[in-house]
DNA sequence: AGTACCACCTGACGGC
DNA sequence: TGCCGTCAGGTGGTAC
């Protein structure tokens, strides 16, 4: 689930329910999902502190603290977060518990513990130890078009690519492709400058449109691919069976007469 | 530099 | 009802 609109809201509901309280405790129940540090450290370094704003970048998000240190939140296939105010209102999974004095809590789950917890200096220091791109939402122009010109790949996965651009995964690719009419298999550098602008466009748009309805498909405009992915359904503009194909390790959707190879 | 594959985990779903 | 294979929207490592 959690790509770019989906971290966004998280940030946004972070950003609403877990500001300027202090941490009172720290529960972890799973060492696994944190990545590089220990469970204890983690704890200690968070005892007393508040969080006091925060970022994403990516599908990276940043509970910045009132110290010199700021907590990474990824979240995997299936993380999200849940502020609540009984132990048994904790959602299942909940890997990491953020308990403020007053009571609240905010839960960190994560089924399937593919997301990581991590601890860093500061923002600049994490985005340039994993080597994240420029957000999509932030990129310009220019250097889009720069990093599909010179992508020696398929485009799906140069959209992926957290390197290079971040944000994007299997499914918001395939909906920003969709969008532009662009067929996944395509190699990056054969597309065409109209196509780049199409693709860089619907990105900003999607990602918005996403954003805009809590990145819930039941609420999207129709017109979008996302809520039309399982095997049998129809292209919401055209009617054609929506096919399924294996591309860089993951399984793209399409449309096969609105996305045609060039 | 690419890509193809495996691994890490759990849960849902369809077929039998 | 239960067992089993398959699949799921992410990332990282390794071997070509």
């Amino acid at each position: 689930m959690p790509e770019l609109p989906d971290v966004e809201v998280f940030r946004e509901y972070l950003e609403t329910t877990a500001l300027y309280k202090p941490i009172a405790r720290v529960e972890v129940d799973s060492s696994r999902i944190f990545n590089g540090i220990s469970p204890q450290l983690f704890a200690d370094k968070l005892a007393g502190r508040k969080f006091i704003a925060s970022s994403r970048r990516g599908k990276h998000l940043f509970a910045h603290t009132d110290s010199n240190g700021v907590v990474v939140l990824h979240f995997g296939m299936t993380g999200f977060l849940k502020l609540v105010h009984n132990r048994d209102e904790r959602p299942k999974h909940t890997r990491v518990a953020f308990g403020f004095t007053g009571g609240s809590t905010l839960a960190y789950s994560c089924t399937r513990l593919l997301g990581k917890v991590a601890y860093a200096d500061d923002e600049a220091s994490y985005v340039e130890q994993k080597e994240l791109g420029p957000d999509a939402l932030a990129i310009e122009y220019d250097h889009f078009r720069e990093i599909v010109e010179k992508s020696r790949s398929g485009i799906k996965s140069t959209l992926m690519d957290q390197t290079r651009i971040a944000g994007l995964g299997n499914i918001y690719s395939d909906e920003i492709m969709y969008q532009a009419g662009v067929h996944p298999s395509e190699p990056a550098r054969n597309l065409d400058h109209a196509q780049v602008k199409k693709l860089f466009s619907s990105m900003n748009r999607v990602l918005e449109v996403a954003i805009r309805h809590k990145a819930n498909p039941d609420e999207f405009p129709s017109g979008y691919l996302l809520p039309h992915r399982n095997a049998g359904d129809h292209c919401p503009r055209c009617g054609s069976v929506v096919r399924k194909m294996s591309s860089g390790g993951r399984s793209a959707r399409y449309c096969p007469k609105c996305q045609k190879k060039s």
